[in-house]
DNA sequence: TAAATTTAAGTAAACGTTTTCCCTCATATT
DNA sequence: AATATGAGGGAAAACGTTTACTTAAATTTA
């Protein structure tokens, strides 16, 4: 069905309304209307008011492809993780959104399905597509690469990662101090004989929880006996794993600090399907806050990790460095967090 | 530090280079390159390996920009749904992702936060941002909204819902059929007095499940005791208050069917803490085949929500739909899924 | 009152593509 | 040998904005 507006000359079928329409209408230049709607420069009250009606009355939006083409940059962020449906990248990737959206700005999301060649396959993608603000989750690539990217692509953001060259845009967590948090807790409790069932890929985030769990040793006058570490792969059957490893050793331990929550359950699962109880014998500690804690009989004491906090705030930073609203270069960017108390965790009984 | 390229202006500092650089440095004209870059239009095979060396040369990426305002649509797919950090959404964005990237386009998330206005909202800035194919997961719209809405947006397709009058946009799931199955199941291993616990809200989803339980019930010849329906929030509370509401009646019952994972987790919790033995005493069914399922003790018999796959097939249409690739009116899109035994159910014990 | 300044709004170029014409050759057809 | 055909490729317009430059009018200043 044709139809007609004002001014504007009948089209048949639908045709989107450009600034030039405005312009037509309100009889006045299209340069007026777009300082109208941007808000910028001189423009009589009378006149904007007139301009505003008829954005108005024929629901002009700005097209936003020729916006960008002209400005040179888009308002979309573009997200990589390894896998978006992994629970804990789904609340990174909520977090950008909200903080995104907050900003005027849409978020573009990218899997890398733990591929060093698609890490960099997928900045190169969002870049060619105009986006310059990047929030980075990588596995693969080494800091030097990283290092390299970061000097070509000025809005990239690299979160939970530390690089100490490149400061400034990381966004972290602090895996130590809050892994000596589990270690003082247990020891508030009464616990000395500590496992820990640890990731076998020792990289990063294991390295530095293993480190915080000395550490937290050490502060409170303990020794770590080496022969409660066991390691297997960071997941459900990892953590039956280290507990059926943890048993077959034989050594006395009151308490298992997990990896994280997903090997918290695996331990615990295997532990009561060999008879011990948990918490009563022994106690248990996950990592992340992840839903499963909640899920799980008994219920998981784990750390909170922020990744959702810390998504909003990387985003920002991402746009704020793309735009050359430069943070100061040997600012970085570090969050902490506390524990969740639940039912894993009890006073050691001294039967 | 400036650089230069063989046959460009020297620059200073970095400059993107365009379609007229690659032409300059061929010395052909833009137009070839455009159509060396898109394989259309007719060029000499020489001309072309020449083109394409000089892309690969200088890197020559086409701006997205600009080809979006030319050819009046953008890559980008976008994908509307309540929260992505949940679980059951960061499966469909997955999905989405993958089949988006499948074709060249981009994933563009919006959370609408369980909100109508929202929803409409987010429809609207993807539009005005050129994203023409759009995924919707619509919880607080009416079938007359989506109707209306669909009229204007022609790359719209509506997931988990099913709408006759705009059938060839909806991606949906079988509940009635799935949960049939259920019944089936559990009468197959001797279980008949069966409860149900059902989400207090009864729109959609949780009244077809319902309506599949009572299905089930009619093809074994069974009679569905209406004194074991009990309704509560579709989330671990609600699953342990449905348990309660149970035990409190005091009707025996042999199995419970969770209206999803998350009850199913709640029923469990709440049974094993007032002394039943599950799944020796009560077998326990839920529903999405989350993580959790995995995670509880005894893992839980359940039912495979097809999501990803669901999200991979909308992508597709809603690219076809937008650029009038059009499916037959007629058609409409409905999936099917089947269970996943775990331990949750068992053969009914005669004591 | 004349000159200088400020304000308001228009003109046109630019952003980087795609695509429709059009032209020029080379080849095939009489 | 003259003509028709078609392949290869160039010129330029178009897509919808923004913005530097310009001009005309209104206001201030001397």
């Amino acid at each position: 069905m044709a139809f007609t507006i004002a001014g504007l000359n009948e089209s048949e079928g639908f045709r989107v309304v450009t600034i030039n329409d405005v312009a037509r209408v309100a009889g006045v230049s299209p340069a007026t209307v777009s300082r109208v709607v941007n808000g910028k420069g001189k423009v009589g009250d009378a006149c904007r008011a007139r301009v505003q009606k008829i954005i108005q009355e024929l629901g002009y939006k700005p097209n936003v492809s020729a916006q960008s083409l002209v400005n040179r940059h888009t308002t979309n962020v573009g997200l990589i993780t390894p896998k978006i449906s992994m629970e804990f990248f789904g609340n990174l990737a909520a977090g950008a959104e909200v903080s995104a959206r907050d900003v005027g700005y849409s978020l573009l999301i990218c899997n890398s399905l733990y591929e060093e060649e698609s890490e960099i396959a997928a900045i190169e993608s969002l870049h060619a597509k105009g986006c310059e603000s990047i929030i980075l989750h990588s596995d693969y690539l080494t800091d030097k690469q990283l290092i390299e990217l970061s000097e070509r692509y000025k809005g990239l953001v690299i979160i939970n990662r530390y690089i100490p060259k490149i400061a400034s845009r990381c966004v972290w967590f602090d895996n130590v101090a809050s892994t000596a948090q589990i270690v003082d807790l247990l020891a508030s409790k009464g616990h000395e004989a500590i496992a820990v069932a640890t990731s076998i890929y020792q990289n990063r985030d294991p390295q530095q929880r293993l480190l915080g769990v000395r550490q937290g040793f050490m502060m409170q006058g303990l020794t770590f006996n080496d022969n409660l570490l066991v390691e297997s792969t960071a997941n459900l059957e990892g953590g039956k794993a280290c507990a059926q490893e943890l048993i077959q050793r034989g050594e006395p331990f009151t308490a298992v600090i997990a990896y994280n929550d997903l090997m918290a359950v695996g331990v615990i699962h295997e532990l009561v399907k060999n008879g011990y109880k948990v918490p009563e014998q022994v106690s248990v500690v996950g990592f992340d806050d992840s839903a499963m804690c909640r899920a799980c009989i008994p219920t998981i004491t784990t750390i909170k990790y922020p990744i959702e906090e810390m998504a909003e705030y990387a985003v920002k930073l991402a746009i704020d460095l793309a735009k050359d609203a430069a943070t100061p270069e040997n600012k970085t960017h570090l969050f902490t967090s506390s524990m969740i108390e639940r039912e894993s965790v009890v006073e050691i009984s001294h039967s």
